[in-house]
DNA sequence: ATCCTGTTCAAACGTTCGTTTGAATCATAC
DNA sequence: GTATGATTCAAACGAACGTTTGAACAGGAT
């Protein structure tokens, strides 16, 4: 064979990677078998083993897969509004339309499988496996330092910690948005699914107003007391 | 025996409960094994399933033990404001800490394994195990309804689909918040873990702002030509 | 002392898991 | 054609899983 991959009919590797994520969704990592994946790519048992070399390793290649792209689009999105803005300091709202606007972009993809995976992404980071927290950590790493890095200038006033906390919520708003319907219609048995293009504004308007909130009291204080010590 | 329970030492069923809780919260429920559940509680391999028959049903005596408490303490904090109001209409402040305060109490008290608990539950919201989400719509059921008509009232002006929306973002963020400071440090490695307390005023400052955030444009609209319609 | 009932215990059950193996199959290079 | 290297395949591996079994043990009532 000339070199890499390739042979074989629709690609093995693409087969077991998409029947994986759609299964890991469904059912959860350790819930779904190596002889399910295989079954449902319609490739054989040992196929996994000889491309991915085990679970474990076919699980991080599907976050990879995904993820190399989610975030190099997050990071673009931020770089187009800095580079709008010429050095000045972005309003909020674009910082945080350029990280949720991509996820909820990907989300809304069900042609290309985009949905699937961000609700098994919005899943994953509350997954207790030890390596999957891990691996998700080195791959977020430098995105959230620069969004980070850009909401700190975009709020000199507010102190970092509280930022960092907010961003926390907000992730925390946007991963049941998009894990979603279901856990919606565990309160609201009576809800519609309706259009999900108009989730994208709700969960804007909502994450501004959590983010531009009044600072609780004690932040507040704390900031005058310091304030008044220097 | 007399009756229902009782006999032996530090009582087998309590035993067997707690471990597998802790347990649950670290590895999830599929990476959980009985082994290791009868290991740590100290008692015989087969103690679960004559005590509770099953794994599953273990599982959901796990959850139905603190979920009745908690319902019934989040329930209680309701009917204390609506009574204090005398029939008038509760202001949504009072309604969100009614909800979201009794959970971060129960999240903050490490004595009694509360903080386990609710670091599971939030994971659990996006469970996949089908039978495990249907125990917790059933659990929740009368709760919400109860919270969700209360805001209503409250925010009369505010088309109920969006209350609901928004009632589901504050569970993201709270379930964030609690399952917590491992994704916060996945976020930023040198975050100090610091005073849990502080956890209250500022999630309860970000999920008012998120709630009463303007509605999107399109929302607004919609209800504009709605209005002249009529 | 005897029986009864609730509980514990060690051992085993059958099943399913992730992984490995070695032969079969295929496309290309010579 | 024949050799070569990559891929597929059916079958098996040992380990771990949830559950069941039947005997052993406990305390209270008769």
């Amino acid at each position: 064979m000339s070199e890499a991959t390739a042979k074989q009919g629709p690609d093995t590797r693409a087969r077991i990677l998409n029947a994986a994520e759609s299964l890991f969704m469904t059912h959860g990592f350790e819930a779904t078998s190596m002889r399910m994946i295989t079954g449902q790519a319609e490739v054989n048992l040992a196929a996994v083993n000889y491309h991915f070399g085990s679970k474990d390793a076919l699980i991080q290649e599907v976050f990879r897969r995904r993820l190399t792209e989610l975030n190099r689009d997050r990071l673009g999105a931020l770089e187009a509004e800095e580079s709008l803005a010429n050095g000045a300091p972005l309003k909020p709202s674009k910082i945080v339309a350029a990280f949720f606007g991509v996820s909820l972009k990907m989300a809304a993809d069900t042609e290309h499988g985009g949905a699937t995976f961000m609700r098994l992404l919005g899943r994953t980071y509350t997954e207790p496996n030890e390596f999957v927290r891990q691996f998700l950590a080195e791959e977020y790493a430098e995105v959230v330092q620069r969004f980070m890095n850009a909401l700190y200038r975009a709020l000199p006033d507010v102190p970092r910690e509280e930022i960092l906390w907010r961003f926390h919520f907000m992730m925390g708003a946007m991963s049941y948005a998009i894990a979603g319907t279901d856990a919606l219609k565990l309160f609201a048995g009576d809800f519609d699914d309706e259009d999900p293009t108009r989730l994208m504004p709700r969960l804007m308007s909502f994450l501004l107003g959590g983010l531009r909130a009044p600072l609780p009291e004690e932040v507040i204080e704390s900031r005058a007391i310091r304030r008044d010590a220097a």
